[in-house]
Formats: structure tokens, sequence, C-alpha cells
DNA sequence: AACGCGGGGAT
DNA sequence: ATCCCAGCGTT
């Protein structure tokens, strides 16, 4: 028995049943695939469920405005992902006629498609002999071969990619390759892999070298920033209040929120009402009061956010102001979702 | 080659 | 608190 026999064996017996799983339209796949990087299959699938169910079609996504789908996307982070997307979409629809290329080469030229995304649709959807290496594949080669290549360096993801495709199983790639990577998240799983029942334990190096829970290797972990969010929560006599959208780079790309400044430690009362004086220096007449007086830490993989909510109650109406209603209608983070409900 | 980009679940 | 998830794009 060698390895992708095994695999496929394995796969054939434990796979989980998933909506994607039972077709091959590429537009599903291709769906399936963008929300599931980065993403955990729990936490993708009832968006999953939401965007087939509201664009049936790439025909559907591509009509609808970058803020519907921006919108449908929010809480799923990674926001590019969303924006990508639809862009592709609007692609396939208008320069192919509404179908996906049919090959690696050609898929990989779309936006937010990248290597692994692109094997996977070209052997899911197209049945090309291509191998798939996300996280769980890392491990699962890793592991069974015992390579300490740190799978983030360039040789490292070199030599994966290289091995992932000596050891695939072409005939039968599209089975395979969704079995290496289920066999990845289910038996050969990060911290609590089942070693004991594992079909490959006998020939597994890191197991035999007592090493399972050393590999793979990754490469350090940067440092997370600290930042001081101060979120200016306008309100009016008619409960309007000021939401803009985030434009240029950084987090949340043309996401919504209320009015921010960042400050270098957090921010007091006096710091707030300056601020609003020479921002907003048409609204007179405010009152200033802070929502919580501990500050909310929200937290990125790369930045933890220290964020206050103050709220501004003002006399006359403000101008270009949305009612308060209306707010559930805009894409905003989770951060400020949160805000807004528990507000 | 390094970094930015979300949110959540498991340990 | 730490890790990591069906990664990609930019610099």
């Amino acid at each position: 028995m060698n390895f992708s026999y095994e695999i496929l064996n394995w796969y054939a017996e434990n796979k989980r049943v998933l909506p994607w799983r039972s077709t091959r339209n590429p537009y599903n796949i291709w769906l399936s695939e963008v929300m599931l990087q980065q993403t955990r299959v729990a936490q993708g699938l009832p968006y999953y469920e939401k965007f087939i169910k509201e664009f049936p079609t790439v025909k559907d996504m591509a009509s609808a405005s970058e803020e519907r789908v921006l919108k449908l996307w929010q809480g799923l982070g990674y926001y590019s992902r969303a924006r990508n997307m639809h862009a592709t979409a609007k692609m396939v629809v208008n320069e192919f006629n509404g179908s996906f290329p049919n090959t690696y080469e050609g898929l990989i030229k779309l936006k937010g498609v990248g290597d692994y995304t692109a094997s996977a649709i070209a052997s899911i959807c197209f049945d090309q002999a291509e191998p798939v290496v996300d996280g769980n594949v890392y491990r699962v080669l890793a592991r069974y071969y015992g390579i300490e290549l740190p799978i983030n360096s360039t040789a490292g993801i070199k030599h994966f990619k290289k091995l992932a495709r000596e050891v695939m199983n072409t005939k039968e790639i599209r089975d395979y390759n969704q079995g290496i990577m289920e066999f990845g998240a289910i038996q050969c799983a990060p911290k609590k892999p089942y070693c004991l029942h594992c079909p490959i334990s006998e020939n597994c190096v890191a197991l035999a070298q007592n090493r399972v829970h050393e590999l793979p290797i990754k490469l350090k972990k940067l440092k997370v920033k600290k930042k001081n969010f101060n979120y200016l929560i306008f309100l009016d006599s008619k409960k309007h209040t000021i939401l803009e959208q985030r434009t240029g780079k950084g987090i949340w790309q043309n996401l919504y929120q209320f009015p921010l400044f960042e400050s270098e430690s957090e921010a007091n009362i006096n710091q707030v009402s300056k601020r609003v004086s020479e921002n907003y220096s048409n609204i007179k007449k405010y009152e200033i009061s802070l929502f919580n007086e501990k500050p909310i830490i929200h937290k990125l993989s790369h930045q933890h956010l220290h964020t206050k909510f103050w709220i501004i109650e003002v006399e006359r109406n403000l101008p270009k102001a949305v009612s308060w209603k209306s707010l559930e209608e805009y894409p905003v983070p989770v951060l400020i979702a949160d805000f807004i409900r528990s507000f």
C-alpha cells in the first residue's frame, strides 16, 4: 500500500458531507475555495450557503454591487478576498462569456486565485493532475516524510510542492487532493492527531521519532502592534449619525465605520473635545460621553485595537448623516457591528 | 524575502 | 495566551 492509496482509502471512509462536494461546477468550487482560504470549513460554510442562495451563478454575482458583496462577506475577514472575487466574477462574465478557465495556467491569472486555488479548481473541476499544497498538506507531508524545512521559507515551499507532486495520485486527483486536506484537518490535526488509529502510522517518520508535535516547522511570528482607536458616535435629535467609508490601504478597505482617530496613548475626553472642535467646526453645541470605560480590545492577527467609543450628542441636525436604523445595510467590521448591537 | 490582511475555534 | 485555519497580493 502506498501513501496516495491510503489517503484515498481513508477519504472514502471518513469524508464529511459538504455542499461543494456534490458538484464540479467551477463557479461553486471557486466560491468555496476562495472562502476557505485561511478559513475553517465550519466558519465558511454558512457564508457559502448565503452566497449561493443570493448569487446562484457567476452572472448574478457579477451584476451585484461591491457593497452588497462586502455586506454578505461581513464577518468572514480578509476582505480583499471579497473584492477580488467580485472583480473576477465580472471578468469571467465580461471577457470569458461566463465560463471559468479550465487549466491551472488560465485560472491562476484570475484575481484572488493563487497557486493553491488554481490547483484546487483545475483538479476538482477538470481532472488536471495538479497537487494542492495548503496548511493541511504541509502538516501531513512534513510529519509523514519527516521534513524539517520551514513551510514558510522559499526553499520549503518549493520542496513541499515538488514532493506533493511526486506522491499524488494522478488518476483520482479530485479525491486525492481533497482527501489529503481532509486527512490533515481531521486525522493528522495540528494539536491532537489520532496517531493511535492512523492508517499510515506504520511509515510515519515523525511518529517513529516521537516528533509529531514538532512538525511542521514554521518560521517565527511577528510582534503584534498595539493601536488606540477612538470612534466618534455622533447623534442628533433625529437619531442620525455620521458614517464613513474606509479608503486607501490598510485594514477593512471599503468597509464602513464611524469617524475615527488614533491616539498615541489612551485618549481622554479633552482630546476628543479638541478633535471635534477642530474637525467639525460647524457643530457648535455638543455633549460628549464615553460608552466603554475600559477599552475594547479587538484582536486581529497583526494588530490589537484598543478601542473607545465616544458618544457625541449634538443639538442641531447633522449634515450628510444616516439614520441609525439604516446602519444595518452597510458592510462594517465586526468591531463596529458588535458596538451597534450593544449600543 | 518580508509583510499586511480577520475573525474565530481549539488547546 | 498561543496556534492556525482548503492563502493571496504587494513591496
